[in-house]
DNA sequence: CGATATTTGATATGGTCCATAACAATTATC
DNA sequence: GATAATTGTTATGGACCATATCAAATATCG
């Protein structure tokens, strides 16, 4: 629903914050009614997510690491010996677009594409030594500054039942 | 956080659905473990907000309205008198992101762009008949076709309960 | 066995959305 | 009245998503 990532730079600047003030009973032509479109889901849904995914990107900005990279080291590390394909579907990535992705991991050497001895077509994924370090640090990142900051804003419980609901959506909806 | 839109398409031809079972004692190569992904909120949080997208564009497939169109039309009712800029920013649309966007809309006659008097150079902005009836009748879609669906899931509690949480990472993370 | 179909990783390509720079017309500021 | 700022717009590039297609390898089946 709309919601670009853009800061909201305003034009007030340091010296004159008091321009935009009228004098004295005029019209305030700031603040627009949202209406109903705060009661859409799919409204809040997506501010909420690229909110989210904001954060995500200032918290790792030290690794260089986005969700999409993230969660691929997440998964190849709890599932070693599998595929591309397998990988990019679990994740809903579509194969040719999983390339790429994979193309900047290995350059980073932060992954690896092996062949099978199996199968000779497909490349069995793992996590190199420094993948793993800096999973590690990752991890680590997202718990003390990401979801951290999630429990102090919600507070554990409703952490978890945000959680739930969403994922009830991801798998029922 | 990955997670694209496109259907599982599931390998298994209608008629050998037994093909991918195995016989006996063997490895049973499917059923990725998500492992911490399912704990990671910007991913759940993706893959439910494409859900809901996906699901309401399918409920307002009758009449071609995308979750930016409604909102924009929703915003536009609310605020008559306002022109791009403030509409735009308000929905988090970038200006020159918002001119296709509205020469769509006004293509369809559902709303119109007028010169404004006081300031010639912005358009003030206003829904047609046409455009007020066909928000109507998108209003009643989603009311009864996707957000029905919601409560149904999470129950009205529930429901309320996300949205409130979700706003609140919109708005002050 | 051998012809045909399927799977895997990859490339090419097009679409959509997001972001920045720049411009003409108009208005505000000094 | 000269300069700066604002509004809508165009042009453009990037990121992400989706489809078609290909060569190599494998599976399937006559």
């Amino acid at each position: 629903m709309t919601v670009s990532k853009t800061a909201e730079k305003s034009s007030e600047k340091p010296g004159d914050a008091a321009k935009g003030r009228k004098d004295a009973a005029e019209a305030q032509p700031e603040a627009l009614q949202l209406g109903e479109l705060s009661e859409q889901l799919g409204y809040v849904l997506k501010r909420a997510q690229l909110k989210v995914f904001e954060n995500f990107l200032r918290c790792m900005a030290s690794l260089q690491l986005t969700p999409a990279q993230f969660s691929v080291l997440l998964l190849v590390e709890k599932n070693p010996g599998r595929n591309q394909t397998e990988i990019a579907s679990t994740l809903g990535i579509l194969r040719p677009n999983f390339v790429a992705l994979l193309d900047n991991l290995e350059s980073r050497d932060l992954c690896a594409r092996i062949r099978s001895t199996n199968d000779r077509r497909s490349h069995i994924l793992v996590l190199t030594d420094k993948g793993k370090a800096v999973l590690a640090r990752a991890k680590k990142l997202v718990a003390t500054k990401h979801e951290a900051r999630l429990n102090e804003l919600l507070g554990q419980a409703n952490r978890e039942a945000l959680l739930g609901m969403l994922a009830k959506i991801a798998n029922e909806f």
